[in-house]
DNA sequence: TGAGACTTGCAAGTAACTCGCAATTAGGCT
DNA sequence: AGCCTAATTGCGAGTTACTTGCAAGTCTCA
């Protein structure tokens, strides 16, 4: 029962449509608002896709989720658990890669000391070109 | 008149729109296609939105401009020639600051040597939190 | 100068949210 | 256990930021 718990600590309401907004994006992985929306509907098949942005948005007052802007506009939601990665997007494929955060620990530093920029490297995806693509495209 | 070149050399047609909306980018720094077509219509009136986003795609195809994400959604659009800087975006205050590519190079390095991963840094804007705000936010 | 391809302007269309509001429901209280 | 109030949901309309189809206009090259 803690899974109900974590949601009354934090002064939410326990609704079934919040519950299963947070489980799917745990489940998910990264997803879209409406990547969530399609996986609630399993579930719950009425809930209004404006519940799911009102309850992204709620969760992640609180901290328990968190978007990152992969591109093209739209944001990803996280469960905040899982932020411990930065996302690699390639432009040629469009497939999203993990790193671990410590390979940007010099770069964040870099930027702390010589312009007291705080840097969340997770919130923006890094963009480039996998190294699939790269080879692919220098043939 | 190389100004008049540059375009004819990348294989396109010298149309007065076409220049503007080139001059307006560079004369911008980094600008919205909504901005872009504001500063336009300073000198052309008449310009229709649609054609300063085809423009800019087709600037960004023959490499002359670029543009970057800088969160929220909107592209903003830079002169190629000018995209020898990264983007600090604050998310406290939305300031977009700037710092030298070389900061990144030990971070793109590792990426590049433990990923294959070849990085453009310029792409996507660094998110964080601008010392100003810091220091507003810790006091 | 003339033909043809490229561009533009305009209007309608789409995608991704956002907002207002009435109906519903969770939670604390008694 | 039942009630009351405020939080939450569903729904429809509205907004923002582009995108697309097409006819009319314009640039190039021969």
């Amino acid at each position: 029962m803690a899974d109900q718990h974590e949601l009354r600590d934090k002064g939410l309401r326990l609704t079934p449509q919040r519950e299963l907004v947070l489980a799917a994006v745990r489940e998910l992985g990264h997803a879209t608002p409406e990547e969530v929306a399609e996986k609630v509907r399993q579930t719950h098949p009425g809930i209004n896709l404006s519940t799911v942005y009102r309850n992204l948005e709620t969760l992640e007052n609180v901290g328990l989720v968190q978007h990152t802007h992969l591109g093209h506009g739209g944001a990803t939601y996280h469960a905040a658990e899982e932020l411990t990665h930065l996302h690699l997007v390639c432009g040629v494929c469009g497939s999203v890669g993990d790193a671990p955060i410590d390979v940007a620990a010099n770069f964040v530093n870099a930027l702390a000391d010589d312009y007291g920029f705080k840097t969340d490297v997770t919130h923006f995806a890094v963009y480039g070109t996998c190294s699939a693509c790269f080879a692919a495209e220098s043939k």
